[in-house]
DNA sequence: CATTTGATGTTCT
DNA sequence: GAACATCAAATGC
């Protein structure tokens, strides 16, 4: 079985919030000394740099934040609470700081291997449905830091393409600065999403009126 | 089912 | 000293 080809530096180079619509349905794969991991993407966050007051691009070209302002396409791993590790997609060119986060995903491959990382979890839906979940269970930490998306240990790959008509948008989870902006996106009805909490507002996702650029 | 709370440590004010 | 792009267990229906 493939695993999909590499999707190319040009696909990160857009509006934060196209690419992480657009990532939907693509493939996550972490190439381990463990083994291989491998999930589809069903839910993402975009982050629109140095004026969202909720990214991490706010407070500058930091040691933590070096890589977000990074090439597109490259991973911004950051650690989160102090104990869970979060991956992001870098979009837009050098210098601008925006990034996709992956928040859940569905898996695919080495499922063994993600619940031996995650003897908690108790179904497969809890394996990877949340960011600090999706990579324990991959083994992303900060050694990917910086890292390229379309070479190496940690690829994102082209999958199935989903209509508008199974895409959802709702506010982004656990932020309390811009906390209504609709910037998050996933998939509708999918088993393998993050709970969304009940006051969210959700919306169908319309191009038009949701990649106002 | 929903909501609350403790864990844990780095970053920022 | 507070905030934090979270998780899991415990509690209250």
């Amino acid at each position: 079985m493939s695993l999909g080809t590499p999707l190319p530096v040009s696909f990160y180079d857009r509006d934060p919030r196209v690419v992480a619509r657009e990532l939907l349905g693509t493939v996550l794969v972490c190439d381990s000394s463990e083994g291989l991991t491998a999930g589809v993407v069903v839910e993402t966050e975009a982050y629109l740099g140095e004026d969202d007051p909720a990214c991490h691009a706010v407070v500058g070209r930091t040691s933590r934040t070096w890589h977000l302002f990074g090439p597109p396409g490259t991973a911004y791993v950051y650690r989160i609470y102090g104990m869970h590790w979060c991956v992001n997609a870098v979009t837009l060119p050098e210098g601008i700081g925006c990034a996709v986060l992956l928040r859940a995903l569905a898996p695919t491959l080495g499922i063994d291997l993600m619940r031996r990382r995650r003897p908690r979890a108790r179904r497969d839906r809890d394996l990877t449905n949340g960011p600090g979940k999706l990579c324990a269970a991959l083994g992303i930490d900060g050694r990917l830091d910086g890292a390229p998306l379309d070479t190496g240990a940690l690829t994102l790959r082209a999958g199935t393409p989903l209509p508008d008509a199974r895409v959802e948008v709702t506010p982004r989870i656990g932020i309390t600065r811009a906390a209504d902006l609709p910037y998050r996106f996933l998939v509708r009805d999918d088993p393998f999403v993050s709970p969304t909490p009940a006051r969210f507002p959700r919306a169908p996702y319309r191009s038009k009126a949701d990649a106002r650029l």
